[in-house]
DNA sequence: TTGCTAAATGTAAGCGCTTACATTACGCGC
DNA sequence: GCGCGTAATGTAAGCGCTTACATTTAGCAA
């Protein structure tokens, strides 16, 4: 298993074997119509005999671009973002271009190490979930002007270009749901909220819903937790162990509610008899686990593939503008009126 | 919200502006020490003052290597993967590189398009899944030179760098678990078998334990599925309309297994009084489903730090050898004897 | 101060590619 | 077979960087 690097070939190695000119060979590997059929039948002979590949180096330096979009998202271990991302990066494909993935771990300081990483790369656009991050990175990627794109989060200002939907609204229109199955007692387990303007968002459409039914979240009945079942287990058991005991809870997102129930059963509570669970995202597992949850729908694949259209008209210097993608509630078995 | 892309400063802007060499700016950026301090701080401020960023393309170009590890993977969506690939990138980040990530849709021709994409852009190591593929692939690669490591697979023969764990051992072990509980009514949902020798292994691993017991899986007890819940939750309907009954699912992976538990519901049968249910890989939803499954842990983490050193030894052209990684079987509710 | 050595810096070639422009070949009508 | 317009191909410059080698500078001993 040896692995001496030999010196690649270059498109002048394919030139000589093909006997054409290093131009030709450019042509017929950018566009075979621009090359009579003889000559490209050569110079694709020669490229396979020799294994060639184009130096990726030389390209990005002589095109000043790299047919390449980056993204930086909180997690990949996470379900959440990984259906919209393969989407993006489906459609990206199709024009050509690799999606470059890095992940922060829910972290500031490596997202913004990650950017400076991805744009080093020579990345012609980038992809960034939610909108809080320090001003200095915007002012960097304008200063650039590199396109990015902000996903998972919609906002109606003119500041950047987003495409997603208004977490507030969504998790309020939930909220509604729960309430109006005639819950009051109500409990929520979010993400971790410092750096996340999602799950703030969640927290504040949960707020917004309680309040417009005179009803309100104690600090007590919202706690925070990181974004895996186990956690969200013993969350949902310290939101049980108050009395009286909320009759519904509501999770910043859908591997939180598996979670829940997860607690629940430990708890030997029947889901939705004894307590109802809704998550968000509406990711596979929502509706794989039992009772399913109830939850928000989020048109992952749709986001994704908008967030790449984005960035690709953005590349071509056309003007965009945000993309709203709408959620809709899903009603699933984890939810029911408050038992007596 | 306009992007006009500005020309990027250039290193010579830099040495302009710091009045130094563009030779004193490339130092300094690489190695400050190699620069004398008042130096390096005017070339510091120069590149603050520009937001410059050095060109990858001419850095690629100039060094003949991008600190860029290559990945292909079957798939991004799906959890199996995620947790080594992350723990790959964290090593990997140690070191200052970069790990690109392609998803081949468990498709052999995507996957060679994938891995030309990822030579094209010069990665300096690639991690493949599995080891079934083209023999031209790998003849590319040595030809190349290019360092790789196949994962997710172990073997001892020294065609290849593996780093991973033998499928059809574990799977053989896990099915023994089974038959000790008492079955002899077995029915399997396996992945997609073609292409695939992970699916393959686990699949010979069952049917060497059976034989073992003189026992063995008819045609009809076995069904093929893609990994999806819903997929794996129709298998198992069709494995439980035959007569008689299996007693015992084992499913190639976790999220089948968990489909086949979403399947059993559906049934009105009951896990594991109805039927066992067992699972491989051990993902996050194995532990957090009810009940929990039984299933091989496979320690990922660990899998995708040992990729990420191979690969990083390999491409300072280090001497490596594969790395066995063992798996555990995690006996959890989803097993149960028979019913009588 | 001078002369020497080592450290700091500068000069310029070349990495592999694309592409504007220059040149050559092809195919057609006569 | 000739001449022409167009298509095909060739020539060579230059993209931004690193680095071997050349030159300058700094620091120090005498």
């Amino acid at each position: 298993m040896d692995h001496i690097r030999k010196p690649n070939p270059t498109i002048d190695d394919v030139a000589l074997k093909a006997n054409v000119s290093t131009a030709t060979v450019s042509r017929f590997l950018n566009d075979p119509k621009r090359v009579r059929e003889a000559t490209g039948l050569r110079v694709k002979r020669a490229v396979e005999e020799l294994g060639y590949a184009p130096h990726f180096g030389g390209r990005a330096l002589a095109m000043n671009s790299t047919d390449t979009i980056g993204a930086v998202v909180p997690t990949i271990e996470n379900a959440i973002f990984a259906r919209g991302i393969q989407a993006m990066q489906e459609r990206l494909a199709q024009d050509n271009v690799t999606l470059l993935i890095a992940s922060s771990n829910y972290d500031t300081k490596q997202e913004w190490q990650q950017i400076q990483a991805l744009v080093a790369r020579g990345i012609d656009g980038l992809l960034l979930i939610g909108k809080d991050r320090d001003p200095s990175v915007y002012a960097f990627l304008k200063n650039r002007g590199l396109p990015y794109v902000l996903a998972w989060v919609w906002n109606d200002d003119r500041d950047h270009t987003y495409v997603g939907f208004p977490n507030d609204a969504s998790s309020q229109e939930l909220t509604k749901r729960v309430l109006e199955k005639g819950h009051t007692n109500i409990g929520m387990i979010a993400g971790v909220l410092a750096d996340n303007d999602r799950a703030r968002a969640r927290v504040s459409g949960v707020r917004t819903a309680l309040a417009n039914a005179d009803l309100s979240l104690a600090p007590d009945q919202l706690i925070e937790s990181v974004y895996d079942m186990r956690s969200g287990a013993n969350a949902f058991k310290s939101l049980m162990a108050q009395s009286p005991r909320p009759t519904a809870i509501i999770c910043g997102n859908d591997v939180l509610a598996a979670g829940a129930q997860m607690g629940a059963r430990e708890l030997g509570l029947i889901v939705p008899d004894d307590v109802s669970v809704v998550g968000f995202d509406d990711i596979d597992l929502a509706s794989g686990i039992s009772p399913p949850l109830t939850t928000v729908h989020v048109p992952h694949r749709r986001m994704g593939n908008s967030a790449a259209e984005l960035l690709l008209d953005m590349r071509a210097g056309r003007q965009v503008s945000s993309q709203r993608i709408d959620t809709t509630i899903v009603m699933r078995g984890s939810l029911a009126p408050p038992a007596m």
